[in-house]
DNA sequence: CTTACGCATTCCGATATAGGCATATGATGA
DNA sequence: TCATCATATGCCTATATCGGAATGCGTAAG
């Protein structure tokens, strides 16, 4: 097979630094392509094609207004990846003392009978 | 050029369903990778290239036992993770209310204004 | 030392980008 | 209708995976 589709999901949405600069930008308003692209030094086709992922995965929105269009941030589609994420917030601490406090067992279980029982 | 690298940081690393799915395991505990391969129905060399991925990021460690090694989740790099799409927060609910607010306002403008003063 | 097991790595092929460039499309205005 | 501005698309190249298959490597056991 191949590499998987990146346009798919909001996860691969913003593994693109530049798609997440755009969703930055949109925080502060609507903009039209060329004012994104002119910020972000990057050429106006390639605005226009991160503009169009994250449009496909309903991160940002578009309104025609006059010959501009005015894009805008949909920020719906981030929550389930906060929520995932979140998942892992009790880990985030703690990780490491219980790492530690596994091995020191471990450790301990070993010394204690002969070099023989191995777990699992 | 080419497409981005995403052996390079935490956005891209969970940018796979796959390794998400990894992640979420470890969140039982550590686990070696034969095990990881099958309770995720996949080879075993690409658990390991998946983990290898997750543990370029710093994501996930690993420690020697015996024949076996064990991968432990290390959630730290997900934090910045969830900092950045909780900045988006305020705008999941918002996001449209606002956008009515703003084309309302628009419309209403051009209303009173003769067809001439267009921003920007 | 040889075998067996667990895992990592390499080689390979197919594919999906990211980016640049040129151009088509759409809407506006003369 | 024609010229113009703002965007979107198509084409092309280089590259970076993802996945599979085979193999290398380290550790433990006979």
């Amino acid at each position: 097979m191949a590499r998987a589709a990146t346009t798919s999901d909001a996860f691969n949405a913003i593994a693109e630094p530049q798609r997440r600069e755009i969703l930055v930008l949109l925080r502060g308003g609507e903009r039209p392509v060329t004012e994104l692209a002119r910020d972000l030094g990057m050429s106006q086709p390639q605005a226009s094609k991160h503009l169009r992922v994250l449009r496909e995965v309903g991160l940002v929105r578009v309104r025609g207004a006059g010959k501009q269009r005015l894009y805008g941030l949909d920020a719906r589609g981030l929550r389930p990846v906060h929520e995932w994420v979140g998942g892992f917030e009790r880990f985030w601490d703690e990780t490491f003392d219980r790492l530690d406090e596994y091995v020191r067992n471990l450790e301990q279980a070993r010394q204690e009978e002969p070099p023989d029982g191995d777990d699992r």
